[in-house]
DNA sequence: AAGGCGGGGTG
DNA sequence: CACCCAGCCTT
Protein backbone atom coordinates (compact mmCIF):
# COMPACT_ATOMS: atom_id res chain seq x y z
CA UNK A 1 0.00 0.00 0.00
CA UNK A 2 2.46 2.62 0.64
CA UNK A 3 4.89 1.72 -2.28
CA UNK A 4 1.91 2.02 -4.12
CA UNK A 5 1.53 5.64 -2.78
CA UNK A 6 5.11 6.76 -2.40
CA UNK A 7 6.50 5.37 -5.64
CA UNK A 8 4.24 7.88 -8.29
CA UNK A 9 5.03 10.49 -5.61
CA UNK A 10 8.27 10.30 -5.97
CA UNK A 11 8.82 9.56 -9.89
CA UNK A 12 5.67 12.95 -10.05
CA UNK A 13 8.50 15.14 -7.87
CA UNK A 14 11.51 13.73 -10.10
CA UNK A 15 9.58 14.85 -13.31
CA UNK A 16 7.92 18.29 -11.98
CA UNK A 17 10.03 19.62 -9.26
CA UNK A 18 10.86 23.34 -9.73
CA UNK A 19 14.80 24.40 -9.90
CA UNK A 20 14.87 26.43 -6.58
CA UNK A 21 18.15 27.69 -6.22
CA UNK A 22 18.84 26.11 -2.90
CA UNK A 23 17.83 22.75 -4.41
CA UNK A 24 19.85 19.50 -5.06
CA UNK A 25 23.15 22.06 -3.84
CA UNK A 26 24.26 18.92 -1.95
CA UNK A 27 24.93 21.96 1.00
CA UNK A 28 23.14 21.99 4.56
CA UNK A 29 23.89 25.23 4.70
CA UNK A 30 21.50 26.48 1.80
CA UNK A 31 19.32 23.90 3.00
CA UNK A 32 19.24 25.51 6.57
CA UNK A 33 19.68 29.09 5.57
CA UNK A 34 16.40 28.50 2.96
CA UNK A 35 14.45 26.13 5.59
CA UNK A 36 14.85 29.20 7.95
CA UNK A 37 13.64 32.02 5.16
CA UNK A 38 10.83 29.88 3.99
CA UNK A 39 9.12 29.36 7.23
CA UNK A 40 5.46 30.94 7.01
CA UNK A 41 7.35 32.96 3.73
CA UNK A 42 7.09 31.65 -0.18
CA UNK A 43 8.75 30.68 -2.33
CA UNK A 44 9.02 32.82 -5.06
CA UNK A 45 10.05 36.12 -1.76
CA UNK A 46 12.82 33.92 -0.35
CA UNK A 47 14.72 33.59 -3.85
CA UNK A 48 16.08 37.15 -3.92
CA UNK A 49 16.56 36.98 -0.30
CA UNK A 50 18.66 33.45 -0.24
CA UNK A 51 20.84 34.43 -3.23
CA UNK A 52 21.91 37.57 -1.49
CA UNK A 53 22.64 36.01 1.91
CA UNK A 54 24.48 33.21 0.66
CA UNK A 55 26.72 35.65 -1.82
CA UNK A 56 27.60 38.06 1.50
CA UNK A 57 27.40 34.84 4.09
CA UNK A 58 28.81 32.37 2.31
CA UNK A 59 29.15 29.50 5.00
CA UNK A 60 28.51 29.36 8.75
CA UNK A 61 32.00 30.80 9.43
CA UNK A 62 30.54 33.98 8.05
CA UNK A 63 27.66 34.26 9.66
CA UNK A 64 28.52 33.56 13.15
CA UNK A 65 30.88 36.88 12.74
CA UNK A 66 28.59 39.12 10.99
CA UNK A 67 27.85 42.11 12.65
CA UNK A 68 23.66 42.71 13.25
CA UNK A 69 23.51 45.69 11.42
CA UNK A 70 24.32 43.85 8.19
CA UNK A 71 22.58 40.77 9.36
CA UNK A 72 19.53 42.38 9.78
CA UNK A 73 19.64 44.51 6.26
CA UNK A 74 20.03 40.76 4.19
CA UNK A 75 16.73 40.23 6.26
CA UNK A 76 15.02 43.53 5.54
CA UNK A 77 11.75 42.79 4.67
CA UNK A 78 11.32 39.56 4.73
CA UNK A 79 9.68 39.80 8.33
CA UNK A 80 10.25 37.93 11.48
CA UNK A 81 13.33 39.43 12.34
CA UNK A 82 14.44 36.60 15.38
CA UNK A 83 14.63 34.07 12.56
CA UNK A 84 18.19 35.41 11.49
CA UNK A 85 18.82 36.65 15.07
CA UNK A 86 18.23 32.50 16.04
CA UNK A 87 19.85 31.86 12.88
CA UNK A 88 23.52 33.71 14.02
CA UNK A 89 23.26 32.03 17.55
CA UNK A 90 22.95 28.70 16.35
CA UNK A 91 26.00 29.63 13.75
CA UNK A 92 28.41 30.02 16.64
CA UNK A 93 26.83 27.24 18.56
CA UNK A 94 28.23 24.91 15.64
CA UNK A 95 31.37 27.28 15.41
CA UNK A 96 32.11 25.98 19.15
CA UNK A 97 30.67 22.87 19.12
CA UNK A 98 30.54 21.22 15.78
CA UNK A 99 33.06 22.15 13.93
CA UNK A 100 31.36 25.05 11.88
CA UNK A 101 29.33 22.50 10.10
CA UNK A 102 25.55 21.77 10.80
CA UNK A 103 25.37 18.36 13.19
CA UNK A 104 24.36 15.20 11.21
CA UNK A 105 21.80 14.31 13.39
CA UNK A 106 18.07 15.36 14.90
CA UNK A 107 17.91 15.95 18.40
CA UNK A 108 21.11 17.94 17.86
CA UNK A 109 19.76 19.96 15.27
CA UNK A 110 16.27 20.87 17.05
CA UNK A 111 18.70 21.48 20.24
CA UNK A 112 19.39 24.90 18.22
CA UNK A 113 18.10 28.38 18.60
CA UNK A 114 15.61 28.98 15.59
CA UNK A 115 15.36 25.17 14.23
CA UNK A 116 12.20 23.11 15.50
CA UNK A 117 10.57 19.98 14.41
CA UNK A 118 9.67 20.80 10.83
CA UNK A 119 13.07 22.69 9.96
CA UNK A 120 15.32 19.60 12.20
CA UNK A 121 13.44 16.97 10.09
CA UNK A 122 13.73 18.98 6.54
CA UNK A 123 17.73 19.82 7.06
CA UNK A 124 18.38 15.62 8.44
CA UNK A 125 16.53 14.73 5.61
CA UNK A 126 17.26 16.64 2.74
CA UNK A 127 21.15 17.42 3.62
CA UNK A 128 21.73 14.36 4.90
CA UNK A 129 19.47 11.65 3.93
CA UNK A 130 18.34 10.73 7.48
CA UNK A 131 14.89 9.13 7.67
CA UNK A 132 12.55 11.32 9.52
CA UNK A 133 9.39 13.81 8.45
CA UNK A 134 8.99 17.09 8.16
CA UNK A 135 5.77 18.22 8.64
CA UNK A 136 4.88 22.12 7.52
CA UNK A 137 1.52 22.99 6.38
CA UNK A 138 1.64 22.23 2.77
CA UNK A 139 1.79 18.66 4.86
CA UNK A 140 -0.67 19.15 6.74
CA UNK A 141 -2.98 20.11 4.28
CA UNK A 142 -2.27 17.34 1.80
CA UNK A 143 -2.72 14.83 4.63
CA UNK A 144 -5.53 16.11 6.11
CA UNK A 145 -7.02 16.02 2.68
CA UNK A 146 -5.99 12.48 1.74
CA UNK A 147 -7.48 10.80 5.04
CA UNK A 148 -10.25 13.44 5.26
CA UNK A 149 -8.90 14.45 8.93
CA UNK A 150 -11.27 17.18 10.71
CA UNK A 151 -8.34 17.49 13.48
CA UNK A 152 -7.63 21.18 14.11
CA UNK A 153 -4.16 21.00 12.75
CA UNK A 154 -3.16 23.92 14.90
CA UNK A 155 -3.15 21.22 18.26
CA UNK A 156 0.68 20.01 18.72
CA UNK A 157 -0.55 16.72 19.70
CA UNK A 158 -2.07 16.50 16.07
CA UNK A 159 1.58 17.36 14.66
CA UNK A 160 2.64 14.46 16.59
CA UNK A 161 0.63 12.06 15.23
CA UNK A 162 1.28 13.02 11.61
CA UNK A 163 5.06 12.99 12.28
CA UNK A 164 4.65 9.25 13.84
CA UNK A 165 2.27 7.90 10.61
CA UNK A 166 4.92 9.75 8.32
CA UNK A 167 7.85 7.67 10.37
CA UNK A 168 6.12 4.76 9.35
CA UNK A 169 6.26 4.78 5.72
CA UNK A 170 9.22 7.54 4.68
CA UNK A 171 11.12 5.87 2.29
CA UNK A 172 14.72 5.07 3.79
CA UNK A 173 16.49 5.61 0.81
CA UNK A 174 14.80 8.81 -0.76
CA UNK A 175 13.89 10.37 2.63
CA UNK A 176 14.72 13.72 1.53
CA UNK A 177 13.26 13.42 -2.28
CA UNK A 178 9.65 12.17 -0.36
CA UNK A 179 9.31 14.96 2.28
CA UNK A 180 9.98 17.29 -0.53
CA UNK A 181 7.74 15.77 -2.50
CA UNK A 182 4.87 16.12 0.06
CA UNK A 183 5.62 19.86 0.24
CA UNK A 184 5.91 20.24 -3.42
CA UNK A 185 2.48 18.82 -3.92
CA UNK A 186 1.16 21.03 -1.61
CA UNK A 187 2.48 24.00 -3.16
CA UNK A 188 1.63 23.33 -6.72
CA UNK A 189 -1.12 20.92 -6.54
CA UNK A 190 -2.79 20.57 -3.60
CA UNK A 191 -3.16 24.54 -3.02
CA UNK A 192 -4.77 26.09 -0.04
CA UNK A 193 -6.88 29.45 -1.12
CA UNK A 194 -9.74 27.44 -3.34
CA UNK A 195 -9.76 24.21 -5.53
CA UNK A 196 -7.37 22.27 -5.80
CA UNK A 197 -5.94 21.02 -9.18
CA UNK A 198 -6.15 17.57 -8.28
CA UNK A 199 -6.23 16.51 -12.08
CA UNK A 200 -2.83 16.65 -11.75
CA UNK A 201 -2.34 14.90 -8.36
CA UNK A 202 -0.48 11.63 -8.75
CA UNK A 203 -1.89 9.78 -5.83
CA UNK A 204 -5.51 11.11 -6.48
CA UNK A 205 -6.52 7.43 -6.00
CA UNK A 206 -5.42 7.56 -2.31
CA UNK A 207 -7.50 11.15 -1.49
CA UNK A 208 -10.44 10.50 0.21
CA UNK A 209 -11.29 14.00 0.04
CA UNK A 210 -10.69 14.53 -3.69
CA UNK A 211 -12.40 10.99 -4.02
CA UNK A 212 -15.92 12.45 -2.16
CA UNK A 213 -15.07 16.13 -3.49
CA UNK A 214 -14.57 17.68 0.18
CA UNK A 215 -10.96 19.13 -0.84
CA UNK A 216 -11.82 22.35 0.74
CA UNK A 217 -13.45 21.72 4.03
CA UNK A 218 -9.69 20.56 4.69
CA UNK A 219 -7.40 21.46 6.59
CA UNK A 220 -9.18 22.34 9.60
CA UNK A 221 -7.68 25.46 11.94
CA UNK A 222 -9.35 27.40 15.07
CA UNK A 223 -10.47 30.70 14.08
CA UNK A 224 -7.76 33.21 15.18
CA UNK A 225 -7.76 35.98 16.89
CA UNK A 226 -8.59 39.61 15.34
CA UNK A 227 -5.99 42.01 14.96
CA UNK A 228 -5.56 44.52 17.25
CA UNK A 229 -6.08 48.26 15.82
CA UNK A 230 -3.26 51.16 16.78
CA UNK A 231 -3.45 54.54 15.72
CA UNK A 232 0.16 55.72 15.52
CA UNK A 233 1.47 59.25 14.54
CA UNK A 234 4.71 59.15 12.52
CA UNK A 235 6.72 61.60 12.35
CA UNK A 236 9.56 62.77 8.88
CA UNK A 237 11.94 65.12 10.75
CA UNK A 238 14.52 66.48 8.61
CA UNK A 239 16.99 69.26 8.34
CA UNK A 240 18.10 69.47 4.56
CA UNK A 241 18.87 66.17 3.35
CA UNK A 242 19.30 64.19 6.81
CA UNK A 243 16.35 62.20 8.36
CA UNK A 244 16.02 61.62 11.87
CA UNK A 245 15.77 57.34 12.82
CA UNK A 246 16.42 55.63 15.46
CA UNK A 247 16.73 52.09 16.65
CA UNK A 248 13.99 50.28 17.64
CA UNK A 249 14.60 47.80 21.83
CA UNK A 250 16.53 44.51 20.92
CA UNK A 251 12.90 42.62 21.67
CA UNK A 252 9.53 42.17 20.94
CA UNK A 253 8.15 43.72 17.81
CA UNK A 254 10.18 44.79 15.18
CA UNK A 255 13.30 44.24 17.45
CA UNK A 256 16.42 45.90 16.45
CA UNK A 257 15.41 47.26 13.21
CA UNK A 258 15.32 51.21 12.67
CA UNK A 259 11.72 53.10 12.47
CA UNK A 260 10.99 57.07 11.88
CA UNK A 261 10.39 58.24 15.10
CA UNK A 262 6.55 57.64 15.61
CA UNK A 263 4.61 57.25 18.62
CA UNK A 264 1.12 56.01 20.15
CA UNK A 265 -1.71 57.88 19.56
CA UNK A 266 -2.57 60.95 16.60
CA UNK A 267 -1.19 63.54 17.70
CA UNK A 268 -2.52 67.02 16.10
CA UNK A 269 0.17 70.27 14.97
CA UNK A 270 0.50 71.73 17.93
CA UNK A 271 1.14 68.08 19.89
CA UNK A 272 3.65 66.82 17.04
CA UNK A 273 5.88 70.21 17.46
CA UNK A 274 5.39 69.57 20.76
CA UNK A 275 6.89 66.56 20.57
CA UNK A 276 10.20 67.48 18.28
CA UNK A 277 10.94 69.95 20.96
CA UNK A 278 10.92 67.63 23.47
CA UNK A 279 13.48 65.58 21.71
CA UNK A 280 15.32 68.31 21.41
CA UNK A 281 14.98 69.73 18.30
CA UNK A 282 13.50 73.31 16.96
CA UNK A 283 11.13 72.83 14.32
CA UNK A 284 10.59 75.55 11.73
CA UNK A 285 7.58 74.13 9.45
CA UNK A 286 5.24 71.57 9.78
CA UNK A 287 3.59 69.16 7.14
CA UNK A 288 0.64 67.16 7.29
CA UNK A 289 1.48 64.10 5.26
CA UNK A 290 -0.85 61.34 3.77
CA UNK A 291 -2.29 58.87 6.21
CA UNK A 292 -0.72 55.30 6.17
CA UNK A 293 -1.89 51.39 7.16
CA UNK A 294 0.11 49.01 7.71
CA UNK A 295 -1.44 45.08 8.70
CA UNK A 296 0.86 43.05 11.09
CA UNK A 297 -0.14 39.47 12.01
CA UNK A 298 -1.87 40.40 15.12
CA UNK A 299 -1.61 44.18 14.47
CA UNK A 300 -2.77 46.63 12.11
CA UNK A 301 -1.33 50.45 12.62
CA UNK A 302 -3.29 53.12 11.32
CA UNK A 303 -0.60 56.15 11.06
CA UNK A 304 -1.40 59.80 10.44
CA UNK A 305 2.23 61.67 9.74
CA UNK A 306 3.74 65.07 9.70
CA UNK A 307 6.46 66.45 7.76
CA UNK A 308 8.51 68.88 10.22
CA UNK A 309 11.41 70.44 9.10
CA UNK A 310 13.95 71.43 12.09
CA UNK A 311 17.04 73.98 12.24
CA UNK A 312 20.70 72.68 13.23
CA UNK A 313 20.40 68.93 13.44
CA UNK A 314 23.97 68.56 14.00
CA UNK A 315 23.34 70.65 17.48
CA UNK A 316 21.12 67.93 18.71
CA UNK A 317 22.26 64.93 20.22
CA UNK A 318 19.04 62.83 20.97
CA UNK A 319 19.76 59.66 22.75
CA UNK A 320 18.79 57.03 21.25
CA UNK A 321 18.43 59.03 17.61
CA UNK A 322 20.28 59.40 14.79
CA UNK A 323 20.02 62.00 11.22
CA UNK A 324 21.18 60.35 7.75
CA UNK A 325 20.36 61.11 4.57
CA UNK A 326 18.61 58.80 1.98
CA UNK A 327 21.27 56.91 0.56
CA UNK A 328 23.21 56.21 4.11
CA UNK A 329 19.85 54.92 5.60
CA UNK A 330 19.42 52.79 2.50
CA UNK A 331 22.70 51.37 2.74
CA UNK A 332 23.42 50.67 6.48
CA UNK A 333 19.89 50.80 8.16
CA UNK A 334 17.07 47.91 7.82
CA UNK A 335 13.86 49.98 8.30
CA UNK A 336 10.81 47.99 8.07
CA UNK A 337 7.94 47.50 5.66
CA UNK A 338 5.59 49.51 8.12
CA UNK A 339 7.19 52.81 7.31
CA UNK A 340 7.63 52.60 3.37
CA UNK A 341 4.84 55.23 2.73
CA UNK A 342 7.07 57.08 4.22
CA UNK A 343 10.02 56.20 2.55
CA UNK A 344 9.63 59.20 -0.29
CA UNK A 345 9.38 61.86 2.04
CA UNK A 346 13.04 60.73 3.86
C1' DA B 1 -2.25 25.66 25.25
C1' DA B 2 -2.02 30.37 23.80
C1' DG B 3 0.05 34.39 22.14
C1' DG B 4 3.87 37.11 19.89
C1' DC B 5 6.21 37.69 15.80
C1' DG B 6 6.16 40.36 9.24
C1' DG B 7 5.06 40.78 5.01
C1' DG B 8 2.96 39.74 0.83
C1' DG B 9 0.05 36.79 -2.50
C1' DT B 10 -4.46 35.26 -3.69
C1' DG B 11 -9.48 34.52 -4.39
C1' DC C 1 -12.05 41.74 2.98
C1' DA C 2 -10.17 36.83 4.75
C1' DC C 3 -6.97 33.32 4.47
C1' DC C 4 -2.50 31.45 4.32
C1' DC C 5 2.27 30.76 3.62
C1' DA C 6 8.60 24.99 3.57
C1' DG C 7 7.15 27.76 11.99
C1' DC C 8 9.52 28.81 16.30
C1' DC C 9 9.86 30.77 20.84
C1' DT C 10 8.18 32.28 25.24
C1' DT C 11 5.02 32.11 28.83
Amino acid sequence: MTDEFIQPLLAWYDENKRILPWRDKHNAYYTWVSEIMLQQTRVEAVKPYFERFIRELPDIPALAVCPEEKLLKLWEGLGYYSRVRNMQLAAREMVEKYNGRLPEDFSLLISLKGIGSYTAGAIASIAYGIPVPAVDGNVFRVVTRMTEDSEDITRPAFRKKTESALQEIIPKDRPGDFNQAMMELGAVVCVPNGQPKCDLCPVRGFCQAGLHGTMEKFPVKAPKKPRVVEERTVLVIQDGSCTAIRKRPPKGLLAGLYELPNTEGYLNREEALEYVKELGAEPLYIEELPEARHIFSHIEWRMKAYRIRVSSLEQTHIPGILFADKKESERNYAIPSAFGAYEKYM
